[in-house]
Formats: C-alpha cells, structure tokens, sequence
DNA sequence: TAAAACAACGCAAACGTTTTCGTGTTTATA
DNA sequence: TATAAACACGAAAACGTTTGCGTTGTTTTA
C-alpha cells in the first residue's frame, strides 16, 4: 500500500512549516489567502485525509464505543448491535465488535484489547463461562478506574456500572399468565441452567405467576437444559412425565421450535393438546406450523438505551449514580395458544 | 473517568527516565534487577497498560480490521462476520464493524471514517442503493492507493481489488436442478430486482438449468421483489398466474418460507402439490413444516475466505495479481421437496 | 518619525510509545 | 596503572496532528 500523504509532505513541496499547512487546511486567517488555497488545492488534489490515530492520540478521544457479546450469529445480540449502531452513529461515535463465544478466557482478552485507550468506553452483555465461575475480575480493573462501562442483558451484582436489562421477570410472568388464562392446568418450563441469569429469572416469573394465582410448582415439570447434550433429548422428556404438561414455557425460541416439532411428531395437536409459547428474537416463530405465540424482546431498543447511557457516561452527561434500566417485553400472540371460547371455559 | 496510568507518570515516581521504564517493563537486560522490579511492582500495582493508539501510531499499524456490511440483522452476514472475527482474531487483528443500512450515502461516510489510518483494511459487502446507482469512486480512492480491499458477496467488476463470492450461478443451477430431478415441469422462480447482483446470478443459474434441460423459459413464472413494497402480495401473484407452478425456485429464505405458508393457505400440499427450494441463510428453513429443501451459503468460510485474502494483502503476502475466490454451495433436500419415488417416475 | 498595529508564518509542546545511539560510571584485564 | 569492557541509564527522534505563543517584516497611526 502507498504511502498516505502528510502534513509533513505538503509542508516540505511548499518549503513551509506543518503548522502552516495545517492552519491553511483549516481556513485559518492567519495564512495568507494565496498561501492558503495553494495549500488546499494540493491537498485536495492528492486526497489529503487527516490521520485518524494522531488525532485520537492527541485529543485524547477515539470516538469509538467497543461492544462485546458472547455470539454474533444470533437475532437477539445482532439486534442489539443494530440499536447500539445507529444511536452511536447519530452521536458521532463508531462501533467495534468483538465476540467473546461465550469464553471467559477471549473475553478477557477482548477486554485487554479494547480498554487500552482504542475505545472510549464498552457495552457488555457476560459470557455464559464468566457466568459460572463467577470471576469479574477484569471488569474490576475497569470499574476502579470509572472506566465507562455499560452492561446488558447477561448482568450481575457485583459490576458496579449502568445496566440495561430486560425485564424477565415480568416476561415469564406474562407468558405463564397467558397460558393459565386460556386454561392451562400443568404448565411446564424448559428452561437454562440456573447460572444464566436470563434463564432463572424467567423461570422465577414462571414461578410467581403460578404461585399468584395458587397453582402448585411441580418440579418434575422443570426442564434445565445443558448446553453441551442433545437439544431434542432433552425436550423430549418433557413428554414422558407420567402425568403429561398441556402447555410448554420455553425460554427462547429454538428451545420452543423444537418442543413444536417433538409434539407434533407425537401425534399432539398445537394449541388443542398442547399449548406453547417461547421467548422470541429471531423469526422463526413466525414461520412455524402454527407459528409460536412469545414474548418479544425489543433488542434494538435495548442497544440504544446501552449506548446512550454509555455515551453521556463518557460525555460526563450522567448522574454519579449508576443506572438500571429495564426494559419491558410484550406478549406476541399467535396461534400456538390461541385456544377458541369453548376450550378455555370447558 | 480516571486518568489512566503512563510510562511518564512511573519515570517520574521514581526519577528516571521514560526509556528507562519502557525497557523496565519488557525485562531489558540494559536496566538493573533492583530498578527493573521495582517497576514492574510498581505498574504491576497501577494496573499499567501500554496506550494502543500510541503504539498504533509508532508502529503505522492498527491490527484492526474493518467490515462494512449493508445489514446486521441478517443471519448470513453475522455469520460472515463471524468467519472473518475467528480468522482475524486468530491472527492477531481486531475487527471493527460499520453498517451501510443500504444506504450509498452511508457508506461512503463509513469509508471516510475507517480509512484514515484506524484500520489496515476493509472488508465490504457493497449497500444495495451503490448497485444501483452504480457510483463507486469511494472506492476508488482507495485502490489508487493499493489500499487492501476485499469484497465479499455483493461485488462489482468496476472495483479492482481481491473478491470472494458465493457460486450464485452454481447454486441456481443446482436447486433448479433438483427440482427437475424431482418431475417438476413448471418452475417459478421469486428473485430480487435485476440490479442486485446476487439475485440476477441465482437467476442466471436457473435459465441455464432449464435451458440445458430443454425446458423453454416462461417469463410469467419470474418474480422480481420490490423491496419496497409488501412481500405476501407479491409472492401470492405466483399463485395466480393461469397455469400455476409446480415448483417454486426462491433466492432467500424469506421468500421460500412465505412462499410455503401463502401455498398452505390456498390447500396446496407440499411437496405434492407445489415443492418448494429456497437458499437459506437462517434458521428458518429447519423449522417450517414441512422443513424447507434450500441452497446452503457457508457464509462463515466465507467470512474466513475474505479476512485471509486481506490479511495476506496487508501483510504483503499476497500475489500482485487480486484473487477471485468462489464457495461453492450445497444442496440441504429436506420435505419440501422429497418425493416419494412413485411420483418422481409418474 | 517613532510607536503601534498587523499580517504571515515558524517554534515547540503535547498526546504515549519504542528504540537507537550515546554517556558516564564501575569493574575486569593486561 | 592504563585500557577495555561491561553496566546502567538518558537523550532524542519518530509516528501525525493541533495550537498558543513568539518572531519577523511591513504598514498604519499619532
């Protein structure tokens, strides 16, 4: 690649000095008029374009929000960074990506990569190992030092920083009320092990809508799903309880995709036998046979809430105390759950 | 935020020099055990970080990478990303990602905000408004100046730089094809507008399957998607032609997935009655009923494909001459289009 | 005519590093 | 004891920019 051209090189064609060239690029009336477009024209000419890292380095900004997720190819993050990504723009900050595949370990080094002055501040949603063996050492490092730091999603207690959640709570709640609503008597949940937050907490407004409205727990409907098994081995034991669920609760859309398809393979009609309804990000929900009914998420509104709390955090527009927004779900109804009048009163 | 610690404020907590610190810190032999470890304690303790611009800029290089794509939410270029960020990262290199949102003028300013030193090269799936505008003098400044460019996907001849694209002719040829292994006898096929290069080669791929199959081409069986305009009308049109199709040939998994519904809707059964192909991307296609037959893109060898042609191309390991890699795809037959083997022989 | 004002430019510091090339001191060698 | 070698450190340039202040030389003003 050429080399780029410089202050340095105008400067030394015009026998002047790099202030001069400088001053005279940016119309300064302390350079002589001729001096001046002389300068610009050249400039102009050989597309003269001022280097970005002296900049940075000399204002002691990079106007770069990093990002770290623990997956791109996935609806819900990649609409987040879609959120994040237009507030930034419109606030004149870029956005940089890095994936930390859901390992402690590139997560930790995302963070030494990113928060050694290339950005000005990060957005990050935990990885699923951070998750569960609990060390956050290196966002302390950041925290001591009041580096801006904004969290979403997968968050925990013991970052002090501003947060942007959803509020899974009141998504589990929601979904479980639903189906206790179009009548629901067993109710099962196939959710994630207990050290993902998202998981329990939506598996704890599971539990307290049933609790409210005086419907026993019954653990043998609970489903923790390991990540590391066969997926629809695991689902399929929702069907071999001795006392079969007539509705399924399904944490996120592909756990509620296949409990559909295991269903309907065993012969159960959707909604009638069963009811199911999921956590959507994606679009495959819509496209099923029947589509799911399910929560939906609203990432994009999440990433631009992450980014303007880190963007006035950075610009010293934010309270001293440290943020929690929750952002509410909404209950998408489709045909999965949609039960007509003489079902739900029989 | 805190002021993060530098080797100045070190030299001048123990009243030496800045050099003396730097060649502390790396274990230079040049600097006594005593002074080397009381300085190593000593940044060890503040946590000390060399400043990334600063090296950036001492070393002319970034170790950072940009990607400019059109969408974000969209499953095959997260998962391109997702090739290009292992690759990347596996050499050392960070990637930096920006969204055109389609837009010409959009991309043009994420060029202007990349290209100024902050990356070492860019990755570039051109915006759908730049096809059809056919404008690329944004690039162009760019490989006057042998800046490394890679384009991916969406390309162009206009633009002389390394490529990497799907077999798009390939892939038509092959689902077209299979449809008339299948006995289908009268193909439609749901592409995009003319100008967008990935559509119109699709397309090309099936004229030539026909074709060589002495099937004549029936221009009421070719569908062009205005985006701009509701997809389920468009897509219903196919049904209504006089002599309805037997198969239906669609680009992307979004026009094979409301293909398969809208048939649903008017009692057609599939694949009896109508099979139906799509090039998939998602995870749609697994998850309709039946499951969706589609042309697979390997999008994240892809995305590996292009970060090791740029990165080869920075680091001055390529060939003079640009390189034109093709992935070629494959075909995933699921129970949209399996027929019995009675039918095939009918 | 001397002082003041002004026009047009250069110097140098600052941002934080790394690295080459000194320089002064101590120790070992002949 | 003179000299070389080894040791321990500092000065300065380089990466590319911006900007406050200083320095010329010319023109205006009283």
């Amino acid at each position: 690649m050429k080399q780029r051209i410089t202050l340095k090189n105008i400067a030394k064609e015009f026998g002047v000095s790099i202030s001069t060239v400088s001053k005279a690029l940016k119309g300064s009336h302390e350079i002589s008029e001729e001096m001046r477009e002389k300068i610009q024209a050249y400039a102009n000419y050989y597309n003269y374009k001022p280097n970005n890292l002296a900049l940075q380095l000399r204002n002691q900004k990079t106007s770069v929000i990093g990002v770290i997720i623990p997956e791109i190819v996935h609806h819900f993050f990649s609409t987040v960074i879609d959120g994040i990504e237009q507030y930034a723009n419109q606030k004149g900050y870029n956005v940089m990506v890095c994936v930390s595949n859901e390992s402690y370990e590139k997560e930790v080094l995302n963070f030494s990569l990113l928060a050694n002055g290339s950005v000005d501040g990060l957005i990050v949603s935990i990885a699923r190992e951070t998750q569960k063996n609990q060390n956050f050492s290196h966002f302390e490092s950041l925290t001591k030092d009041e580096f801006p730091l904004v969290l979403f999603d997968r968050i925990t207690d013991e970052i002090k920083c501003d947060k942007v959640i959803i509020d899974d709570i009141g998504g589990g709640y929601k979904a479980a009320n639903h189906l206790l609503e179009i009548g629901a008597k067993r109710i099962a949940i196939v959710t994630t092990e207990d050290y993902v937050s998202v998981g329990s907490l939506r598996k704890a407004g599971y539990i307290k809508a049933l609790t409210n409205n005086g419907v026993a727990i019954d653990e043998s409907l609970i489903f923790k799903i390991d990540d590391k098994l066969d997926l629809r081995t695991q689902i399929a034991k929702v069907f071999d309880v001795p006392n079969p669920p007539d509705a399924i609760l399904a944490v996120n859309e592909i756990y509620a995709a296949n409990a559909l398809i295991l269903a309907k393979e065993r012969g159960l009609s959707i909604p009638e036998d069963l009811a199911i309804i999921g956590f959507t990000s994606g679009l495959i929900s819509e496209f099923t046979s029947p589509p799911l009914t399910c929560v939906e998420q609203h990432g994009f509104l999440m990433g631009k809430q992450a980014a303007e709390l880190l963007i006035n955090r950075i610009e010293n527009k934010a309270p001293n105390a440290f943020q929690k927004e929750v952002i509410s779900t909404s209950l998408k109804i489709r045909n999965s759950t949609l039960i007509s009048e003489k079902n739900i009163t029989k």
